[in-house]
RNA sequence: GGCCGGGUGGCAGAGUGGCUAUGCAGAGGACUGCAAAUCCUUGCACAUCGGUUCGAUUCCGGUCUCGGCCUCCA
């Protein structure tokens, strides 16, 4: 079954069809490195790690980039507010992120190139823009002359009347068309800045993409992603620059990730919905914000809430005990992923239908009877939670997981009141048996009697 | 105003021109010292009005409604 994927240039379901079948190369937008990573942020981190391991999955080689934003106003505002200089507050902020993400099983890109250390790129593509006539200088900054391309607005579907017509900001005297985008823009010395042919500046937003993506992935590459917010004007400046300075097309595919809300309303500071992921991962564990954040298709806006966090740890509580059930059988084939889930991800990333085959995997699990069943099923469906970064981890620490504060009980405390309670039943003093699993109950332990013994969990 | 994407059962969330989504929650049952987990059974849908069709939740049009973007927010 082929890849499709939903491409924003097409604005329909495309088959996917790589430019070069034995190595599919992939640009991601990154963060901006001044804070920590929000909720919002951590989606198409998510989502686009998704495609990244189908993608390594269905073709011999896959170059992920995803850049590094380490010049910016945002930045040098918060570093001048902090009273730190920009390459601490920059430093910090990307180790914290790697941290972050990693938490929720991300896997590194395969390049992660930092704006700052491609300067010389952009200058060089600036200069090729003016050389070509699709860029001009203007009182020390470099503008882009939109009116130069003709097919400008193609992505983001929108006609330069209407861009104009809806500009909320004013229009800067230098630009010779209200429409034309900053490429290089002067800096004064208490600013980052780079000498240029125009002077001591500092890039624009759009050109280290530009820049970046050519280095490592060449003019015409194969899949273009970012938040949906990116359509316009950053993708679409990016594509305009791209094409003009290299003389090709620029990426064949452009996917784009919905909007995520808070609790039925837009994530905003003075709302008081804001979360980083730092703060979620006190509250759950990174595999279940991660499936959250699968748990809706990506294309669709997404409702972060509470519940369905709560639910996504429900979800992985039973996929892991029915791990956990058969504990003691090696899986056979690991690798087989089952046919129905990667149908569901190869049609354009169906992340929710493909969770719902794991719950029917896990139930197949749950029910099997010989040892032969049970070793293909969980073969199955660890395999299917490998492809999708969940999963992963050895089933007691997921079940030992304490939030941030810690538990109330340590482990051996747990394990000694366990045990305490087990006597109390072999010598049939229920009363006692109750009393203790209530005790646990109240600590956020739940028992389970089987079989083979007694088990326990966090919940 | 322009452009775009939505409105599915109590909740979350897929999908489809006629056939069970899936999970959680609810009801009943099996199992259990009690429980949990698990399994079985089960109730509950497709905003609205028209049109196309043998048949539409699914296609087309209108209406209502929610949300996003429109120069630096993923």
């Amino acid at each position: 079954m082929p890849l499709v994927l939903y491409n924003t240039l097409t604005r329909r379901k495309d088959p996917f069809q790589p430019l070069d079948p034995s190595h599919v190369g992939m640009y991601v937008c990154g963060p901006t490195v001044y804070d920590r990573a929000h909720i919002g942020n951590a989606r198409p981190i998510v989502i686009f790690d998704v495609l990244f391991r189908l993608l390594q999955r269905l073709y011999p080689a896959v170059t992920y980039v995803r850049n590094i934003t380490d010049v910016d106003d945002k930045i040098n505002a918060r570093a001048q507010a902090n009273g730190e200089p920009i390459s601490a507050l920059t430093e910090r902020t990307t180790r914290l992120f790697h941290e972050d993400i990693g938490a929720l099983n991300a896997l590194p890109p395969t390049v992660e190139p930092r704006a700052t250390a491609h300067i010389g790129q952009m200058i060089a593509m600036i200069q090729a823009l003016i050389a070509k006539g699709h860029a001009y200088e203007a009182e020390g900054h470099v503008l882009f002359s939109v009116p130069s391309m003709p097919e400008y607005g193609r992505l983001s579907n929108r006609s330069r009347d209407e861009m104009i017509a809806g500009a909320r900001v004013e229009i800067a005297p230098y630009k010779r068309d209200a429409a034309d985008f900053v490429l290089w823009k002067p800096s004064p010395g208490d600013l980052p800045g780079w000498d240029s042919p125009w002077g001591r500046g500092r890039p624009g937003w759009h050109i280290e993409c530009s820049a970046m993506s050519r280095e490592y992935l060449g003019p015409t590459f194969d899949i273009h992603g970012g938040g949906q917010d990116l359509v316009f004007p950053h993708h679409e400046n990016e594509m305009a620059q791209s094409c003009c300075a290299n003389g090709a097309p620029f990426a064949r595919t452009w996917l784009h990730n919905g909007w995520l809300m808070v609790e039925g309303e837009k994530m905003s500071k003075s709302l008081g919905n804001f979360f980083t992921v730092r703060d979620l991962l006190d509250q759950a564990p990174g595999e279940a914000i991660r499936l959250a954040l699968m748990s809706a298709h990506y294309h669709q806006p997404f409702d972060w809430t509470a519940e369905g966090l709560k639910q996504a740890r429900q979800t992985l509580d039973r996929l892991y005990l029915a791990l956990r059930a058969v504990a003691d059988i090696a899986p056979t084939e690991a690798d087989s992923v089952p046919l129905e889930v990667l149908a569901a991800l190869e049609d354009d990333l169906n992340t929710p239908l493909a969770i719902s085959h794991l719950h029917e995997i896990a139930t197949k699990l749950n029910k099997a009877e010989t040892i032969a069943e049970k070793a293909k099923w969980k073969g199955a469906l660890l395999a299917s939670g490998r492809l999708l970064g969940l999963l992963g981890q050895e089933v007691e620490s997921w079940f030992r997981w304490v939030p941030a504060g810690g538990a109330a009980l340590s482990d051996p405390q747990v394990q000694q009141m366990v045990d305490d309670r087990l006597a109390a039943r072999k010598a049939k003093n229920f009363a006692e048996a109750d009393r203790l699993r209530q005790a646990l109950s109240e600590n956020g332990v739940l028992l389970e009697d089987g079989p083979g013994g007694t088990t326990w969990r966090r919940a």
